[in-house]
DNA sequence: CTGAAAGCGCTTACAG
DNA sequence: CTGAAAGCGCTTACAG
């Protein structure tokens, strides 16, 4: 393995004239850009990044913090992963992915350590665990999702809020004057996931103000107990028009659930979601949605921490942003 | 940020003696262990990874490399990335996650760069361009996936062939001696996918020794094609009793499509598959099914790799090990 | 435009 | 049982 040392003797110049050509630091004179240049192709020269990093400070890496409870649904998040990944690499950055059980330890140990030089929290909950260590650490850290307490850490979010009244008042515009709010699991409002909460009580307010009736029930998190749910539901809400789905394990299975029952949309029931274009392609799903944008949240939540990552100072106060809904309409309405 | 240094300071002893205490590689008096426990607890020291990296020459990470291709299906992808992880962590290793559309170029740069100590490629095809650079690094390789040339890495896969065989085995025992096969979508092919040669080739050979006609057809990676693509196929066999799919995305929408034409399996059709379990309850697929075992083959796979970044010599030839097939019998076939 | 030297924070033979 | 010192492969003031 060759190192700054052996270019440096091939090239007959000293190490840290290597260091600077590499760097651009420091202008060099051509004849002897050229004959590093030359070394470092004879020798298949590369920068060992534990030692830059260890000289600079600077490990050039990002944390990912995910986790895979049973009650989510893996393939949204997804979408998440990859976009914080392509973000961060376009801006230099590699990934550490870590999924850890213990998701407080693994944030701890990484950036005690000094393996990344920021990191990015995924689903963060209300009460989140991870989120304590992660202020404490030296390292700045983005987060998708609204914890209790946001000081000290840039937060990025859709507005669950907007989103839910976006979608009662579209199904309101069209006429309905009933109807059914599927959420989360029950198991995700008691982890603490706020975006339940945020997307049902605004929901409720709006259909109050505009003197509509709603139904809100948890939604399940697998077959065939999804199913089951939906059909129970709507056994007992049979004068509802219309159904907004806030959960993708639900929305994901409900054409199938639908189909099974006999229920046509948008003729027998009006069906409304919230969820990503990709979500909707992977899944075949036919329903007008809020785009859930896990895109948009992933590349901004890198681009906040990188710029966090090289001006501490500059980068200004921490940030919670929530970003604005829009509905896709795909007729499944009416 | 403590340093070694400082603890061996508050501990009033060495530097090296601290290291010794961490790494418990020689002997400490009582006494003198107790005092650096406590400079550590007081500082809150934690080793610095990337100086350790430097000493050792052991990054503890591995490298992950999977790519989103438009043809393949995420959710998939998901099983082996979230079992690569959760066997890494168990080993006590760390995974740098790649997602580059160059993948070559990324293997090339977190290996010469030795950010890794191995690494894992997911999805390899028949003319991988990131098998050769694996190959010439100075750190050892698994794959998960078949390519042309195996030489020097170790290469864990489902036994394809077998898979084809025993869906074939299993539907000629019930009687059926028409069927259609949906293979992978072209594209795949042309990437050079092996397993979707290998299943394809194996299904039609197996066929042929059992005198029975089977038809083998490309499947679609994306919804509406897919439905057009089944609708068609299925217009054009309509004297088939049975289907075995091997194509994620395919099979994710079958029921839809199905149900959408009137189709009730077993019934009037005769559905067996291949995925996981994980996947199945994802997209609440109902079909008998050769299990995938995405999670044995990612652990199977950083099992062996660890195995060999620790010890080289002792760890022997590399290998090309094929999974044996488990059926799951889910009731679609009659 | 270039070099010698110190330093980043560890580990590990070598000595006692 | 413990310490002093060299070394891992870089970068970057400091000097000229």
């Amino acid at each position: 393995m060759a190192t700054i040392g052996d270019v440096a003797r091939v090239a007959g110049v000293s190490r840290s004239t290597v260091s600077y050509a590499l760097s651009g630091k420091r202008s060099i004179s051509g004849d002897t850009q050229r004959r590093i240049q030359a070394a470092i192709a004879e020798l298949g020269f590369t920068v060992n990044a534990g030692a830059r990093a260890l000289a600079t400070a600077q490990t050039m890496s990002i944390g990912l913090l995910s986790q895979f409870h049973q009650d989510e649904f893996a393939p949204a998040m997804l979408q998440y992963i990859r976009s914080v990944c392509d973000a961060a690499r376009q801006l230099g950055y590699d990934v550490l992915f870590v999924t850890d059980g213990d998701g407080a330890g693994a944030v701890k140990r990484i950036t005690s350590s000094n393996q990344v030089d920021g990191v990015v929290l995924l689903d963060v909950t209300h009460a989140d665990p991870r989120v304590a260590p992660l202020r404490a650490a030296r390292q700045p850290g983005a987060l998708i999702g609204l914890p209790s307490d946001t000081a000290g850490l840039d937060v990025f979010d859709l507005d669950f809020g907007e989103s839910a009244r976006m979608l009662v008042d579209h199904l309101y515009g069209l006429g309905h004057r009933e109807i059914i709010l599927i959420s989360p699991p029950e198991h995700v409002f008691e982890r603490g996931g706020a975006y339940g909460w945020r997307f049902r009580d605004a929901a409720i307010e709006r259909a109050g103000r505009y003197g509509i009736r709603i139904h809100p029930h948890f939604g399940e998190s697998q077959q065939p107990a999804i199913g089951v749910n939906i059909n129970a539901v709507l056994d007992a809400r049979k004068s509802a028009t219309a159904m907004i789905v806030h959960n993708d394990a639900t929305v994901a299975a409900l054409p199938i659930v639908l189909q099974a029952r006999g229920v046509r949309v948008p003729d027998d029931l009006s069906v409304a979601s919230l969820y990503s274009r990709d979500f909707g392609r992977i899944f075949s799903l036919p329903y007008t949605a809020v785009e859930s944008s896990p895109d948009k949240l992933g590349r901004l939540a890198v681009q906040q921490l990188v710029r966090r990552i090289l001006d501490p100072d500059q980068a200004g106060p921490t940030v919670v942003k929530f970003i604005a809904p829009e509905l896709m309409d795909r007729g499944s309405t009416t």
